[in-house]
DNA sequence: ATGGCTACGATCCGTAGA
């Protein structure tokens, strides 16, 4: 299975370049984040006539996520069960024997902001609902933009960064409490290019200058690590024309 | 130099992203 992740920025913008790099990359799933669009105006069909099944939780604007397949998905659960949140920001489903859960963590703002709390309170959350899945779940991959880089060669310049939201270390302490949960980040299960970053700013000509964070993961647990081939981020489709700001990146279990 | 783009939904500027 070729699972990915993308954070499109506007489904209804980058729909064109989705479809482009499904025909060529042919992932079997793949989580998309920041649709800013509601359900009902996703452009299901046009996906479905490319072989795609959806599972879309939508909201207008802002946030919005959805999951891909090619085979069909079932059990569909939009949301962190009990954590009560107007945001979409989460959607899971199964997949031939695998749960697939999709995210799209909050940004945070500004460390000490009230989003960078809501950032810490939605971490929590889903840790709980995550060892859950666990349980209920041996085969999970957990596919998102997380919206923290884990470590410091995740950064194209960490003194530049040092303590800023992203980076910050109660962000990294929650990544880390996912990984406590026996997940694995999947690109890091494999020898990586330095300097390989998921999501580069429009401004200040930031891809061009690979000012870049790798912030867009594919979490994947140990039976699911363990069958894992190859961990990569795609950075063709940042350098087309009216681009997203984020890659794709990807994980392929045997 | 704390900006700089991009998308959205409201109007021709404010909010948000990261």
């Amino acid at each position: 299975m070729k699972l990915a992740t993308w954070n499109v920025n506007s489904i209804r913008v980058r729909l064109p370049q989705l479809l482009d790099w499904l025909a060529g990359a042919k992932p079997d799933v793949i989580c998309l984040q920041e649709l800013k669009t509601e359900a009902a105006k996703f452009p299901r069909a046009d996906l479905e006539a490319v072989g795609y099944a959806c599972a879309v939780s939508g909201q207008k604007t802002y946030n919005g996520v959805s999951i891909l397949s090619r085979t069909p998905l079932a059990e569909v659960v939009a949301g962190i069960p009990g954590f009560a949140d107007e945001q979409k920001r989460v959607i899971a489903a199964t997949v031939q024997g695998t749960r697939v859960v999709c995210v799209y963590c909050p940004n945070g703002q500004a460390v000490g902001s009230d989003k960078y709390e809501y950032k810490l309170r939605w971490f929590a959350a889903l840790r709980e609902y995550l060892a859950a899945e666990l349980r209920k779940h041996p085969r999970l991959a957990v596919a998102g933009d997380f919206n923290v880089a884990p470590e410091d060669r995740d950064v194209h310049d960490p003194k530049a960064w040092e303590g800023q939201v992203h980076v910050s270390e109660p962000e990294r302490a929650a990544w880390r409490a996912l990984l406590a949960l026996g997940l694995k980040d999947s690109f890091r299960l494999f020898e990586q290019p330095e300097k390989t970053y998921s999501w580069w700013d429009y401004r200040m000509m930031g891809f061009r200058r690979n000012a870049g964070l790798r912030i867009d993961h594919v979490l994947l647990s140990d039976a699911l690590a363990q069958a894992c081939v190859a961990g990569a981020i795609d950075k063709a489709p940042r350098k087309l024309e009216r681009p997203s700001d984020h890659a794709p990146a990807l994980a392929e279990i045997a």
